[in-house]
DNA sequence: CGGGTCATGTAACGTGTTACATGATTGG
DNA sequence: CCAATCATGTAACACGTTACATGACCCG
């Protein structure tokens, strides 16, 4: 519960941000495996300053463009460690239209069949080629000296894009064994 | 988008049904891959049936009790088919509290991180057991001459089940990997 | 006759998305 | 000077959960 929260308080415990910067990090280096709006974050950083687990400070940008530096609360420190270490029940399996017309398949030939699958093969592959491409970036950050983000960040992500190609190849696996079981011969541009 | 609607008229387009069935289903046998509340259910088949997707019968339970048995009408089964075939993109990645914490893993100690990951290792394993103990039933029903269920949906729920088995060994065997990485030492009870 | 299940609903709340809204800054 | 980006917010809506609410039925 309240993820976001932590999500947020975790971002801002490594250095002070704006809600602007929170908002590229969702869309940006963390896209592939957390993301919020920033019609989200602003009204969750006002909560987070009610709670008193995050200040900020007024920077003048410019001429008077002002934005927000949020820093993290001793508070909000204390929070986030024992976040951390909370022991959370599994998320609840998440809701995947192509299960759902994998358990209605009686209802589609075996022609429509093919195509949704090969569709879906084809997305499924595209994405696990961008964890690919980023996780290979992040293999040659690793072995830089000074590389162009936190170091201990780097490694965790890497850590991360390890799990989203595992999980992608899985599901890439699964398909072929479905297709397989319904006798579908789908496209392999290998 | 609106997927319990499809949910529903997958469902009921198998067999009448009442919503209580419906909820039935979402937490008997689909719990592993869908699920809703009554609460949700109830609403949605309403308006199911103003946009003329279903109709339904009362039916008289004992004395008094009035159930609403629904039925799928023509333009059910026509939205029904199209949405089975249409080409949706891929559902966001789910928000996973681990692989959050897997990011900010810099704030934890070695031995935080070790209850963190044994912890998360044991619901795993615990969820992929269950699994495959629903798969080992399933697999014997297949053998049977008349299951207990509609034989297609049980055909359909293993293959379901067997991504589903796919998807938690990969995410073991990531939550291992990540371990080695960080140097951890993981009880197995293997 | 009483507890568990069958059966159907509503209300309040939390989370997340899309769209609306505004204005300053920076670099070509 | 103008377009892209920086920067911050609100509003309406969709989806999902928990809790509230009610009553009948069935079996022991």
């Amino acid at each position: 519960m309240r993820e976001l929260k932590y999500a947020i308080l975790g971002l801002i415990n490594r250095t002070p941000m704006t809600g602007y910067d929170i908002t590229k990090y969702f869309d940006g280096v963390l896209y592939r495996f957390w993301d919020a709006k920033h019609s989200q974050i602003y009204p969750e950083l006002k909560k987070l300053l009610d709670e008193d687990l995050l200040s900020y400070e007024v920077v003048i940008q410019g001429e008077k463009l002002e934005k927000k530096l949020y820093s993290i609360t001793e508070k909000g420190k204390a929070e986030l460690d024992s976040w951390l270490v909370a022991d959370d029940s599994l998320p609840p399996i998440e809701k995947d239209a192509f299960r759902l017309r994998v358990y209605f398949a009686d209802n589609m030939s075996k022609e429509q069949l093919t195509t949704v699958f090969n569709r879906q093969l084809i997305r499924r592959k595209l994405r696990l080629e961008l964890q690919k491409t980023r996780s290979e970036e992040l293999k040659a950050m690793m072995a830089m000296d000074s590389p162009p983000e936190p170091k201990e960040s780097v490694y965790n992500e890497y850590m991360l894009g390890r799990g989203g190609i595992m999980r992608e190849t899985a599901y890439i696996e699964w398909i072929r064994e479905c297709a397989e079981i319904l006798s579908l011969e789908l496209d392999d541009p290998n």
